[in-house]
RNA sequence: GGCGUCGUGGCCAAGUGGUAAGGCAAGGGUCUGCAAAACCCUCAUCACGGGUUCGAAUCCCGUCGACGCCUCCA
């Protein structure tokens, strides 16, 4: 039984759909407004890994994530460049999609955009108007009416009452409640707006989810994600005018992924304090980023530090050291020594295989404990390995090997080995050939100073009773 | 100040009542001409102080500390 860690209750929950088979998942993406950063990355990876096993499950999948395509910091930014803000907010999000690729991160089978859900979006707010849950002020914006809405902050766990002694909020004429938020907010000049009952315009930041929810995912949904710095107000925003309109429990389960931080802070553009997703893609692989998130709690701040990334990247290493075997990609065989392993040997790597996918999915069962579901992933590796040491043959250590492939592939690592270009492979096979012949007569120091060199251009000679591997590094 | 999450070995991190998974690093060993990789061995009593219990990292109370939200934010 899966069980999900649920931001309303504060508990884990069974998983139940409301229609069998199908999981409807609603995922907060992005304001395009500037270059995205690994925190971005994180919760998108987060999501990713959520999905993939729902899918490993069974369950059929509908993913959206949106792109908060227009608003303040767009506008300002498009501004201060003198460029369109729509061209702006589109060039970004083609970088994100990209960027998502990169990261071996599954594309959301919808990515609605606000610009494109305006009639829908002034649909929704007419019907809050209608309810009475909002009303128009006196400037051309609406406003939510907070106080008409009885659980107010229930997602949040906050009182209306609490909030309003901590608010800096200016409570101007124009709003009733210093905590109703803009469901539409009045064009100033030279602003991107639309037409609207009131007036000249353009949506406010939450009530475009509400739309795009009930537009592509209809009105109850079964996951909201997003990262928890959006629980208050976004998220609370979102199911106050999602219930208000539609009179339905909006989302089962919210599930909100912790921040990543960077020198103890979090990682966000206000702070500055950012590795942007290019920066770390030029030096790193897109696996290390997704298996950082993995071995930690996606609930959980990650301090994202060299070091951890480095931890990350040996890991994943040894991941693929028991993938390879005679036929790895990018790995030119030794002589195949096998000459079958002792049947103890064997029965051990088929009992951890069959250890190895019960963890998995326990761990996996248990909200996604992925670092759980790893520790079962990395016995098995070892008892690959042990086996190929004591001899076992290709097709003997096929179906652990099997199991790694779809389990990791699950989680959504890749472990491609690096290849070279096949006109330098056979050129490198020649160097290891005749450096096999340099070996035979004993003339270690050249022989040392191919392997040496080789590894410098990036190819890595592994030496070994039945001749020399080599793979690009 | 209010609300929330959390505090496990050098680092990252599982584990929510029965005597602490996994990864990285470190030390020792096997293999190797040497190395690399792999494999084997070693390495914590769970922030602190009380309490409940036959028994607690795991439940309760308190203290200290960290982080997040309360304003845009994945």
């Amino acid at each position: 039984m899966l069980r999900v860690y649920n931001t309303l209750t504060r508990k884990k929950e069974n998983f139940e759909t409301i229609e069998p088979g199908l999981v409807k998942m609603y995922v907060c993406g992005p304001t395009v407004y500037s270059d995205a950063h690994v925190g971005h990355a994180m919760s998108a990876l987060v999501f990713d890994i959520v999905r993939r096993y729902l899918e490993y499950r069974g369950y059929k999948v509908k993913h959206v994530m949106n792109f908060t395509d227009v608003d303040d910091k767009i506008i300002a930014r498009a501004n201060q460049m003198g460029v369109d803000p729509f061209a702006l907010a589109n060039g970004y999000i083609h970088d994100f999609e990209e960027h998502l690729s990169d990261l071996n991160i599954m594309p959301a089978t919808a990515n609605p955009q606000a610009t494109r859900t305006m009639d829908k979006i002034q649909a929704m707010i007419q019907g809050l108007i209608g309810k009475g849950y909002a009303y128009p002020a006196a400037n051309g914006d609406v406003y939510f009416r907070v106080t008409r809405d009885d659980d107010y902050g229930k997602l949040s766990a906050r009182k209306l009452d609490d909030m309003q002694a901590g608010a800096r909020i200016e409570v101007g004429e124009l709003k009733e409640h210093p905590m109703d938020f803009a469901l539409w907010k009045a064009a100033k000049p030279g602003e991107p707006a639309w037409d609207s009952p009131w007036g000249q315009g353009r949506p406010g930041w939450h009530i475009e989810c509400s739309a795009m929810n009930l537009h592509e995912l209809g009105e109850q949904i079964d996951i909201h994600g997003g990262g928890n710095d959006l629980i208050f107000p976004h998220h609370e925003n979102e199911i106050a005018q999602s219930e208000s309109f539609t009179g339905k429990p909006f989302a089962r389960y919210w599930m909100h992924n912790g921040m990543l931080q960077l020198g103890g802070e979090k990682m966000s553009k206000s702070l500055g304090n950012l590795i942007t997703i290019t920066e770390f893609l030029e030096k790193r692989d897109g696996d290390v980023m997704r298996m950082i998130v993995l071995n930690g709690n996606y609930r959980s701040p990650l301090a994202f530090t060299d070091e951890a990334l480095d931890a990350a990247e040996r890991g994943l290493e040894r991941i693929k050291s028991a993938l390879r075997h005679s036929s790895g990609q990018g790995l030119q065989p030794a002589a195949p020594s096998a000459k079958n392993a002792p049947a103890d040997v064997l029965s051990a790597l088929a009992a951890q295989t069959e250890t190895t996918q019960q963890t998995f999915t326990d761990s996996m069962d248990d909200d996604f404990n992925t670092s759980g579901a790893l520790a079962g992933i990395f016995d098995l590796v070892r008892q690959v390995n042990t086996a190929r040491d004591a001899g076992a043959t290709a097709g003997q250590l096929a179906p652990a090997q099997a199991t790694l492939r779809e389990l990791t592939g699950v989680l959504g690592l890749r472990l491609a080995e690096k290849t070279g270009s096949s006109d330098a492979d056979k050129f490198i096979a020649l160097l290891v050939e005749v450096r096999g012949e340099v070996r035979k007569q004993k003339l270690w120091p050249l022989s040392d100073l191919i392997r040496d060199r080789l590894k410098e251009l990036g190819v890595t000679i592994e030496d070994s009773k039945d001749g020399t591997a080599w793979r690009w590094s």
